[in-house]
DNA sequence: ACTCTTTTTTTCGACCCTCGAATTAAAGGG
DNA sequence: CCCTTTAATTCGAGGGTCGAAAAAAAGAGT
């Protein structure tokens, strides 16, 4: 995969690793760098000197050493370690986020500080075709517009899509928050704002935040599913987002579950979502007809009553929780078979009835196969899907940054007062 | 995962990239090195000319230009090229193979060319612990030995098992045609020969084989299932193989086919191998007691006159075959929808009845989903599998050897002559 | 106030790598 | 025997990393 010939490929490698670890844990003097990157002291010395000199990097105040330790970074002996930290006006990103029935941008500092947000009703599955890139252009103008020129100029975008993306991150397939197919919005941004512009699912973006925020958790395999409406998942193989080979996510919630069972919103018979998506679950405790899909969504509070009745007792929802929660623990099953058990984040407004599910996901799961232990499986929930998803956009887009940054000592960032 | 940070690293990564050129098609001339790789020429100048001076390389004959084009590369006007190729007697590995009743080392030179192979049949079930390693290092040491001072000097040995070895590749999970779990042979081998060691299952062999064979079908997603016996799938995804958490292979042929269906070998009910396996389709055909697992393998004789029968017209063997391909065929559904539809090379003995199965097979992949063309899926067919399983172990061997070769120009073969 | 010790950071030189341009080598053509 | 063409090598420039030594910036001790 990485194509590594010359030696300007080696410094742009080391100094994207420096800036990760900046934003794994910032401030960070160079000798903290050192031990964390693995570098040698003198190439940390170059590198960050000339991040510093294209003010990517600032000097920071003294990093204080918590409330807990003693103050022994403080009244250390010999010469004091300079702190040194993203610089946050250096760049900034947009994070947009198209959801139902709502556009969002969001403006990042470098430093990943969110400046402002910006948001718009619409009704997304009403929206003409070229609604979508115009509305997006003048919601994220008007961020850019309001910061002024407190924030740094913006270098890129990214869009988070709830729903199904290329591979290669450029078109928005399907969605269910869409009426349209094929929806390209990039082209737009690019023009208008002159800056790289990646697409990605919300699904990918939740597993992505979630390694972002608890590492020792989510390191090298691991998923996400997101239970709302619809059923979604983010896989993370050897350290990898998988993206598909056609689309861009692991369609978990369209396995099957039974064959020849409950309509799917896909328009197949059977599938995991068909039980355990927000409509399933409600279509089973109303006694609807299986053949028919709602056409509405369910909203938070009918579901949030739903989940109260089957707490409180009620047969019909308890039953309707329990064929979800079979669904999704046979769908794990054969998930933890094919690709060995591994931890799983449980992500969205579904996981407010989780207590009411996991149960029967774990007996779902069966006995261990070939030695192997699934039911002492890692379980997590979420319930913030949301900020999730905006946490992965910004962390994304910033890598995206990051790795395209210059790694020339005059760097492109000219605008910028050349430090000595 | 790839460290790369000082610029010998650089160095090994390039001379890797050579060394590939060569192993994917020899001989080449430094000008054709150059237009593969990508790299300058004086580069390759320089990788080739220490690795010649390490014996590793050897200036080949004139290349034939084939016998259909016209000898274009004969008669040519500016000065010859000159063809390099890998020098069978750089070094030799040990090729290794554990299957059923049946102990194999392969001795193979650096080239790729076979040296030699030496057999031994064992009741591989009733075999003692230590006695795998001994057994293996006296064969290999057999093969060594008959070969003489005409092979280079043994410098990696690869394992493949027909099973279930750990993601690091050291030691035997469970094996189907083993007693013991949790077995480690590699120590012996290590001690006895003072080489590095690799273990790998058969199917991921499999899988690197066909990569090696034909690249253009098998590239950066496609999987192999293994049809004998047990059901095996090597997944290769985004160029790599994929290698479990806890185990090296993803187990398709124990992904729940039916709930509470046909009992499997590995204890749990209704697994796809229960229907597809050797062992199920015999069961289902015979009428056997679907709780009773045959603890004797069906040999391949009794499986081809089964699907004699099926073709001839035999309702129950048809019938049996029938439930074979849907197990199969829901399976990949579901392998599909999660990872997005790629090739298939269906590996093994179970090929010869693939014409049996395959209508059924596309028939249960159903329609396509989330805009998802499943049905004009490419399958291919391979009959040989410990044909491919040999290619696999030698290429996976010789690969790690060119990645551990020394970088420097006095190389550590320092028991050849140094030319110049 | 001054020197000693300790720790961080920078500087400097050695060494390695890749690349492009110029050069040399090795043919065939006329 | 010289010219043209193609292949391969040589050489110097430029860039990168690293270790050792030097410089910088404190606290400690007297």
């Amino acid at each position: 995969m990485t194509l590594i010939a010359r030696s300007d490929d080696l410094r742009r490698e080391n100094q994207r690793r420096v800036l990760a670890a900046l934003r794994a844990d910032s401030p960070l003097s160079r000798t903290e760098l050192t031990a964390t990157t693995g570098l040698s002291a003198s190439t940390v010395t170059s590198i960050t000197s000339s991040l510093l000199a294209a003010d990517y990097l600032v000097e920071a105040p003294r990093k204080d050493g918590g409330t807990g330790d003693e103050n022994a970074s403080l009244a250390r002996r010999g010469r004091p370690q300079v702190a040194l930290a993203l610089n946050p006006k250096a760049a900034s990103i947009g994070a947009l986020t198209l959801t139902l029935n709502r556009l969002s941008a969001v403006l990042v500092d470098y430093s990943g500080s969110v400046i402002l947000e910006v948001t718009e009703k619409v009704e997304t599955q009403s929206l003409a075709r070229g609604e979508f890139g115009r509305r997006f252009v003048s919601l994220l103008k008007k961020a850019v517009d309001d910061a002024g020129a407190s924030a740094g100029p913006l270098r890129h975008i990214a869009l988070t899509v709830q729903g199904v993306s290329d591979a290669k991150g450029t078109r928005i397939h399907w969605s269910p928050i869409l009426r349209h197919r094929d929806l390209q919005i990039d082209d737009d941004l690019r023009e208008a704002f002159g800056t790289s512009v990646s697409i990605a699912n919300d699904a990918n973006m939740i597993a992505t935040a979630l390694k972002s925020r608890e590492p020792q958790i989510y390191d090298q395999s691991y998923a996400a599913i997101l239970l709302s409406h619809g059923i979604g998942m983010g896989l993370v193989l050897g350290g990898r987002t998988f993206n598909g080979i056609l689309t861009s996510a692991a369609e978990f919630g369209h396995m099957c579950h039974i064959p020849q069972g409950a309509l799917c919103r896909c328009g197949r018979h059977g599938c995991i979502e068909a039980y355990a998506g927000d409509y399933g679950i409600w279509r089973t405790a109303t006694g609807g007809d299986p053949e028919v899909v709602p056409d509405w969504d369910i909203d938070r509070e009918t579901m949030a009553e739903l989940a109260g009745r089957a707490k409180a007792g009620d047969e019909r929802a308890r039953a309707a929780y329990t064929s979800a929660a079979s669904a999704i623990g046979h769908g794990l099953r054969n998930l933890f078979t094919l690709l060995d058990p591994f931890p799983i984040a449980f992500v969205g407004s579904g996981v407010l009835a989780f207590d009411l599910m996991e149960p029967m996901i774990r007996t779902s799961l069966g006995r261990k196969g070939i030695g192997l232990a699934y039911t002492d499986a890692e379980f997590h929930c979420y319930e913030n899907d949301l900020e999730l998803t905006l946490l992965g956009t910004i962390v994304t887009g910033l890598t995206t940054l990051d790795r395209s940054l210059p790694v020339n000592k005059e760097a492109a960032g000219g605008d910028y007062a050349t430090a000595d």
